[in-house]
DNA sequence: ACACGACGTCACAGTTTGGTGACACAACCC
DNA sequence: GGGTTGTGTCACCAAACTGTGACGTCGTGT
């Protein structure tokens, strides 16, 4: 379980407050602070979705903030700063920050921003993933399709699980034996097989001819979206 | 062995050289060209690892470009652009774009923002090979021959995935035969050929003269890029 | 030019593989 | 207990795959 939202850091309150409205009316959820402890403590309580520093910060600057956050997490940071000459840009990219930008910032284009590198850190982060018209929440292990609920017995459900933690990825039957069972299995079984008919016949518009689950003769089963 | 590069696409000729020669001094390899369909063909074909897209582009611009690549692939993006204005920037981030550059860049800078990406790009990547228009999944156990999907046979694959492994070396009959096969064969059959002759009828454009796999008279095989 | 061995090509039948539905059994819940 | 649900196994079938051998073609040395 973790709790959404922004962590802004920023020493000057009046760009703080202005930013924070801003964010917030773009509809994210926004906590703020001065000082990079107080940011390396909110991280590392909190687990903020995303983390946008300001480089120029009394103590802890914003990209030893940066380095430290990438040693513990891959968190998304976005640098934020007024100065914008080339060595600064690039020193903060090599400190692990997945963007910077340079003050003043038009709101909407921060918020983009932030959209652009969340819509990619989602896909290896999130308890939510979407393929198409496939939804998999992992953390309230429900599973939609177009909007409705499909039920998935605790098998195909960690079946499903762990052909969609390796998306693209052909899975070879002895390897989900030993991930989705016990490991004490014999080698050769339908299980594997049955079960995943199993879901196709629950999430597979036409099970003959498989979208998601995808048969490899010879070598296992692929998840990938469609 | 080649590995899939940058892909750059960049209509006026004087930025285009500059940035790709900028880009490959810092180590990179790229693969430029004018206009975006030749870059969809592209990445459809190769793979790259990301696409570098001048905005405005004659025929299909780089929004459109990013747009249908986004429908297709996980691919990271850069819009370049010479306009800056804040609508533009949203409007390409919208589009899927992982970042918005703005024209003229620093090539250190560009080159860290492309770092900043495929690092964050890196978990999702899988390993690909790619020669020619001949690309190998290893993870997917996909074959993709100019974008289209080539339908290998297990022992097929096998075979390939082997030839692939010791590209430009040859490989002879028995070695094949124990490494594909199980190394309970006799060692004098049509077995390998008969199977090359397979691979060759799926990937090679003209069977007759092979681009990718090479018969070494009195040897055995060679996959060599052409 | 010729012979010979190496390789390409092809069709086919036996084998393997995976999809499918049925079923038995255990666990679980009223 | 009686019904319901989940799970493993099996048998059967269609489809896909593969080894084989016969034959054609090509390259090479004499």
């Amino acid at each position: 379980m973790r709790v959404a939202g922004i962590l802004l850091v920023e020493d000057d309150p009046s760009v703080r407050t202005a930013l924070e409205l801003a964010l917030t009316r773009q509809g994210h959820s926004v906590t703020s602070y001065a000082t990079g402890e107080e940011a390396l403590d909110h991280i590392r309580a909190r687990r903020p979705e995303i983390a946008i520093l300001d480089v120029m910060l009394p103590g802890i600057d914003g990209i030893e903030v940066c380095r430290r956050v990438r040693k513990l997490d891959q968190l998304p940071v976005i640098l934020l700063t007024a100065r914008g000459d080339d060595l600064d840009i690039v020193v903060g990219l090599e400190a692990g920050a997945d963007d910077y930008v340079v003050k003043p910032v038009e709101p909407r284009v921060l918020d983009a921003r932030i959209r652009a590198i969340l819509r990619r850190a989602e896909s290896a982060a999130s308890d939510r993933i979407t393929f198409g018209d496939l939804v998999i929440d992992r953390g309230a292990l429900k599973v939609t399709l177009a909007g409705k609920e499909i039920h998935l017995t605790p098998t195909e459900l960690r079946l499903l699980l762990e052909l969609v933690r390796h998306p693209g990825q052909v899975l070879n039957r002895r390897y989900l034996l030993r991930a989705v069972w016990d490991h004490t299995h014999i080698a050769d079984s339908r299980l594997v097989d049955a079960c995943v008919q199993r879901i196709r016949a629950k999430i597979e518009p036409k099970p003959a001819e498989p979208v998601f689950i995808h048969t490899v003769r010879g070598f296992g089963y692929r998840f990938s979206p469609p």
